[in-house]
DNA sequence: ACCTGAACACCGTTCAAGT
DNA sequence: ACCTGAACACCGTTCAAGT
């Protein structure tokens, strides 16, 4: 016993031989990626990533300091793909829509980390860094004062991320909002949810899967008319006349 | 050994004997919460929640079938507590408001549940029958079609539930958006990040702790403002004279 | 420096058995 | 019906040892 177990390649201990590329946090969390992408978070042990890796499950703690390090790099390396079309010269809606767009779109492409990256804060504040540029250079244009900007900015990115959250946690494409919810409704006592029940049957079948590029469209211009709202109130109470 | 392990005062296999409290799916339930709300998810385990109920950890599967039952169990519990004031005469920006805030209470109220509540799809929907029946009757009054009120509503969860997911993973009341931030803002290279350097600057120390409870008004009053722009569209639309 | 083996203190859950 | 004990197949991580 000893050699030969499994499908590891590896022989011995100690450093790499020639020829073996080393363990890299780059390469460990490459290889975690490919885990959480197809398999799903509950996927991932150190273990399970070491095997891949054909490596024991204690090289990797030289590298990263635990499995939370593993999971918020991976958020790390996620959102550091991040890329925007350029929206320069466009009005400050347009570049708006674009970054949210963005946003939406590094969730989606990673769905099952999406709790993650939704969640956890430092990877946030890095996305802040790195991605948020654009949003602040386009709401800087609305005029507003820089605390509302703030402000506005989390609201959008509040937004992007419980949408993203729901898209990512349903079956892929819209989900079927009718069936499942209207016979519910119905079967509610009495009536004591008569809007809902008005609402949804009114919807019928014409609109009983949901449209997830619908509804974030919806959403966006929701925001982005009230973003307008607020700057124009704020400029007429400048100067009032 | 058999008798007196530890603080668990049951003492025999099979039925409970009379006086003592049956082992019920609340019972259960509350515990698990009580261990959450104090410890956090962290601390929920079957095992756990055996011991704290003085109780084999097998006992659990005969009133609920695993884990996941377990806390998406307690997701029902904790929506199901959802009160609003009542707001019936309102106009229906109040009443949006008045959602808005009974959701995000929620939420705050069990933060260590808060990426449960968010992310439980079968919660949301749960949610929805038991809680969104008011924001629904408030979003009809803007005489938006029905598949715009569904849109919309989604919308304005999507933002509560992104805020309050923020809201529940920083540290009690608000945090230092400036130290951190702009520290790290000031030693990025060149200058690619000339937008977020002017915003946070000009915020300096005033805005230096983020508030949570103004940040979440701005938000909603962005998403009332653009609902109602949205409706006043629509409506023009209609009888475009 | 980098990697490993064995061990520790846990998990959720199945299954057969008790009353 | 309701509860239990033992066992199975896992976890993340510490620690001392190898090269």
């Amino acid at each position: 016993m000893g050699n030969g177990k499994g499908e590891a390649r590896r022989r011995g201990a100690g450093r790499p031989r020639a020829g073996q590329e080393p363990l890299t946090r780059e390469r460990i969390l490459d290889a975690a990626l490919r885990i959480v992408d197809g398999e799903g978070m509950g996927a991932l042990s150190m273990r399970r990533l070491a095997a891949d890796l054909g490596v024991n499950p204690m090289s990797i703690y030289h590298h990263l300091p635990g499995k939370d390090a593993v999971v918020s790099g991976l958020v790390g390396v996620v959102f550091s793909g991040m890329r925007m079309l350029p929206s320069e010269g466009l009005p400050w809606q347009e570049r708006v829509r674009a970054y949210a767009h963005a946003h939406r779109g590094i969730v989606r492409s990673h769905p099952n980390l999406a709790l993650q990256i939704v969640s956890n804060a430092a990877a946030v504040s890095e996305a802040v860094l790195s991605g948020a540029e654009p949003l602040y250079g386009a709401l800087e244009e609305t005029g507003l004062p820089p605390k509302t900007i703030v402000r506005a900015a989390d609201s959008l990115v509040d937004f992007v991320q419980g949408f993203s959250l729901g898209e990512a946690s349903n079956p892929s494409g819209g989900f079927d909002i009718g069936s499942e919810l209207l016979a519910r409704i119905e079967t509610q006592p009495a009536d004591n949810v008569p809007a809902l029940r008005r609402v949804f049957e009114a919807l019928g079948e014409e609109g009983a899967r949901y449209d997830f590029d619908a509804g974030f469209e919806v959403g966006l211009d929701i925001l982005v008319r009230g973003i307008e709202v607020i700057a124009a109130e704020g400029a007429r109470r400048e100067r009032p006349g």
